[in-house]
DNA sequence: ATCGGACTGGACTGCTGAGTCCAGGCTTGT
DNA sequence: ACAAGCCTGGACTCAGCAGTCCAGTCCGAT
């Protein structure tokens, strides 16, 4: 599958996959041409076309792994450390911030509904994303239930799916009102159950 | 702003947004040309522009309108009569139904995300849209605790939010994952508040 | 009946943007 | 040194699609 590259050539076509991210993110993709992105990493088309034989629509999907690695990474170190008492509200506090930073901005809805529906590796790259997100929040909820934080009779899956959800959904109505309020609201709901607040 | 318009003329204006939105709808918006709107809707290049002026920018604007009244439409009477005890339970159902059916196809998450970002006039309809959902459970809380079904302490804006973003987050992550369970279960666990349920 | 204006058909224009091609430059191993 | 082949530049092709134009037809009011 994968050809013989030199670093030079890898170079090369990572700073085509994070110049055309940059892009997408910033315009959504629907917005973003082959020469938009040309022009913004310096590069000919012949030499898209190099990295990426099948054109737009293979570059697109270098497109959506990278964002989809850049969202899991953006939450780290806190998303594999949740669990104990405290850590659920730092990574609460990250996602939060890191969303209300991007603002319309999303990496993933720019790439699940612009392009899931006509490309189904894309869709692929997204649902792998979720399962692992949602993995790692449902491990959390069994530290914490472990630590004596939350219910033992808590489903973990479940929970994490409406921790999921919650932020997936108000990012959607964040992005649509402007209002981060819809985001935070109902993660702090979710996050109730496995981490009380005291306060407000 | 609205020009003097036949019966006839209204007919064939709505005929074509409502052709126009299926083919959204099925296709995402990205896929639909005027001229496949032509050739679903039996009419011509210069009727498209004799009702919508400005072109395709207005005409999916007119389709998101339409297509944000239908969102709510499919909720009623549910939708009003949230409350007293079942309600809850009914009113979820038909969402849930309904978006089951609809599967990868979403009216809103095809306009939000595929055109929001670039014309504001979506934005703002699909704002409009989420602030009256928005306001309808919320009334349907206070019903609630009206009749003494949900604590008199719960803050009905904020409970409203939470409910909300379950559908707006499930719906995402069943587009992308394609199992409606991560619609269920963030949705039951967001009304429970209002509406324990028994079994289960 | 007839006149104005709403309504319709369909050909035409012009642009944008994906994908192609080939000639030449640069690296790397021997 | 010197190939082999990875890498790059940029002009070119071609299809698709939004938007234009005009020559009509139909309808409703006077």
């Amino acid at each position: 599958m994968t050809r013989a590259l030199t670093a030079k050539g890898a170079a090369t076509r990572q700073r085509i996959v994070a110049g055309a991210a940059e892009l997408v993110r910033t315009r959504g993709a629907d917005q973003v041409g082959l020469d938009d992105i040309r022009a913004a990493t310096a590069t000919s088309k012949s030499q898209l076309f190099h990295y990426f034989p099948d054109g737009r629509a293979e570059l697109l999907r270098a497109v959506a792994a990278h964002e989809a690695g850049e969202v899991l990474n953006d939450q780290q170190p806190f998303l594999d450390e949740l669990g104990p008492a405290g850590t659920w509200q730092a990574w609460r506090d990250v996602v939060v911030q890191k969303y209300q930073e991007q603002g319309i901005h999303c990496p993933l809805s720019a790439l699940t509904t612009q392009l899931g529906p006509a490309d189904p590796g894309i869709r692929m790259i997204v649902a792998d994303l979720l399962e692992t997100w949602h993995t790692r929040i449902a491990d959390g909820i069994r530290r914490a239930q472990g630590e004596g934080l939350a219910e033992p009779s808590l489903e973990a899956e479940k929970t994490a799916s409406s921790i999921l959800a919650a932020i997936q959904g108000g990012v959607v109505m964040m992005q649509a009102t402007g209002n981060i309020e819809f985001l935070k609201v109902p993660l702090d709901a979710a996050i109730a159950d496995v981490e009380p607040v005291a306060g407000v």
